[in-house]
Formats: C-alpha cells, sequence, structure tokens
DNA sequence: CCCGGAACCTGAAGGC
DNA sequence: TGCCTTCAGGTTCCGG
C-alpha cells in the first residue's frame, strides 16, 4: 500500500519521463477517482497542459501543470501510476503525452482519487509536517503527542498531525523504538518521544533507499517491485520469530488496523 | 476538539 | 470443486 516511501519512490522514478511533456488527452474508463471537476472539464483542461514538476505531500503526487494548476493523485490502497504499461490491469485513467507515451492510473479496488485544481493546498491543506523535513524535530512530535489519549498507532496513522505515514512503517517504527501500539500518546517518556522520532525517520528513509514495499499491488512506474519490504521487522510478519529476541510476531486490531508488534520488546 | 467505529471498495484467501 | 465469508487499510464521515 503506497504510503509515503512508495509515493516518494513513484515521484522520483516518474519525473525524468514526465517533467518537461504536454498532455495530448486523456482517457478515462471509470469517472469514479475523478473527484474535480467534471470528467469531460478535466479533459479539456488538461489537454494542452505541460508538466511543469512533480512533488510529494504526505502520500499525494502533484504534478505542477504550466498553467499554474495542479494535477493531484492519491494512489489509497490499490493505485499504481505505470509507464507505458503492456496491459495495464484495472485501468481507470489514461493519460496521453504529445510524443505518443502514456500515463496509466490503474486501481484494482477503485479507492483512489484525483484532482485538478487551481492550487493543490486545497487538496492537502489538512496534511500535518512532513517527517523527513528539517523542520520536523523531536520537540514538535512531543508537542502533537501532550495533547493525545489515543494509542499511539492510532495517532501515528493521523495525517493532520503528521503526513504520509501508513500502517506499515507506523508499525516499524514502534518496533524499533520499542514502544507498544496500544500506549497512549501522551504517556510516552521524553526518551521514548526521542526514539520515536528517530525510528519515524530512519524507518522512512530506509524504505524510500529500498525503492518502496511492494506488499500487495504497489509496483513502481516501469512495474518493478520496491525491496523495502525485505526488511520489515514485525510489519505482516505475525507468527514469525522477533528478529531480536525470537518471541512470535502478534497481531491486534487497532482501530480497524492490523497492528504487528514484539510482545516481548515492546511489552505495554 | 477528541476519539472510535463504520463505510467505501474488490480480489485473494480460507473454511466448509 | 464451489460457494460463502472474511480480510486488507487509506481516507472520510458520523455519533458520542
Amino acid at each position: 500500500m503506497p504510503e509515503l516511501p512508495e509515493v516518494e519512490t513513484i515521484k522520483r522514478e516518474l519525473a525524468p519521463h514526465v517533467v518537461g511533456r504536454t498532455f495530448a488527452s486523456v482517457t478515462i474508463c471509470d469517472d469514479k477517482p475523478i473527484k474535480q471537476p467534471e470528467p469531460e472539464r478535466f479533459c479539456q483542461n488538461l489537454a494542452g497542459q505541460r508538466i511543469d514538476r512533480l512533488e510529494r505531500r504526505g502520500k499525494y503526487l502533484i504534478f505542477h501543470l504550466s498553467s499554474g494548476q495542479a494535477l493531484i493523485v492519491h494512489l489509497r490502497m490499490t493505485g499504481a501510476l505505470l509507464l507505458n504499461p503492456r496491459d495495464p490491469n484495472h485501468a481507470r485513467v489514461i493519460f496521453h503525452f504529445d510524443d505518443s507515451s502514456q500515463l496509466a492510473f490503474t486501481d484494482r479496488r477503485r479507492l483512489g482519487a484525483i484532482w485538478l485544481a487551481e492550487d493543490a493546498k486545497a487538496v492537502t491543506r489538512k496534511l500535518g509536517p512532513e517527517p523527513l523535513e528539517a523542520h520536523f524535530t523531536t520537540e514538535i512530535l512531543a508537542k502533537l503527542l501532550q495533547k493525545r489519549q489515543a494509542p499511539i498507532k492510532a495517532v501515528l496513522l493521523d495525517q493532520s498531525l503528521i503526513a504520509g505515514i501508513g500502517n506499515m512503517y507506523a508499525d516499524e517504527a514502534l518496533f524499533l523504538a520499542r514502544i507498544h501500539p496500544l500506549r497512549q500518546a501522551n504517556s510516552l517518556s521524553h526518551q521514548e518521544v526521542q526514539e520515536l522520532y528517530q525510528a519515524i525517520r530512519q524507518v522512512l528513509q530506509k524504505a524510500i533507499d529500498s525503492k518502496g514495499a511492494s506488499i500487495d499491488t504497489y509496483k513502481r512506474p516501469g512495474g518493478a517491485t520496491g525491496a523495502a519490504h525485505q526488511d520489515f521487522h514485525v510489519a505482516h510478519q505475525k507468527g514469525k520469530p522477533c528478529p531480536k529476541c525470537f518471541t512470535p510476531i502478534e497481531r491486534l486490531p487497532i482501530r480497524n488496523r492490523g497492528s504487528y508488534f514484539c510482545p516481548r520488546c515492546q511489552a505495554i
């Protein structure tokens, strides 16, 4: 499932192929992902626009266009952006460029979303800080957690507090920081907050270096998988021995999401 | 505002 | 073999 490292990988690998290119036309096979404007206007507005720059904000991918408008894509669970695929499975929208190359938005479960907006902030304004940027500090994380009584796992998934962390990397960060996912966010000691801060940054950066985790349907624009899931300690590892203490990894539903953790390294 | 649960969605996987 | 149920989790909405 595309989280920050996956979307960052897609941005980096897509940019050299699409920046500077102009949309010739757009084929909408399924209206559902097109959130704004109406599908007809969506296609009309996009045609003739050049892509100036790509940006990632949280799990959103933003195409900055020559008109000043922004094309914004959220892949949700099973979305993918594939360059010139041979036979795209579950193709929902196909972007045709002026040099006859194509970018296909595919999405098995149809939860993904696409906007064409005057300003990307209209879509992304509720997001919290970028966890890998310099202005995200231990102190900022501490302040966010201070006010929250919810389980730390649920808090890490709240995009309005920190942008880009999803289920897999929340579990990995909590394991590295040795914090039980059900701990109340405001109960963490300063030491624990510091370790969690380091763990979040380390887990996300390492996953970007490995080009994302191919759990389920995640694919890079060229169709290749990522390798980050090979480094997972607990995420999706139920029953396997903890890499540190060999205790079997457990799975616990928190807010309807599977939380994987080591009951010994992450004692409550 | 904060918190938790349901809904959206569909293919894969597992039980009987 | 085949039908049925359950599960996956990113976001949004709703009720307490």
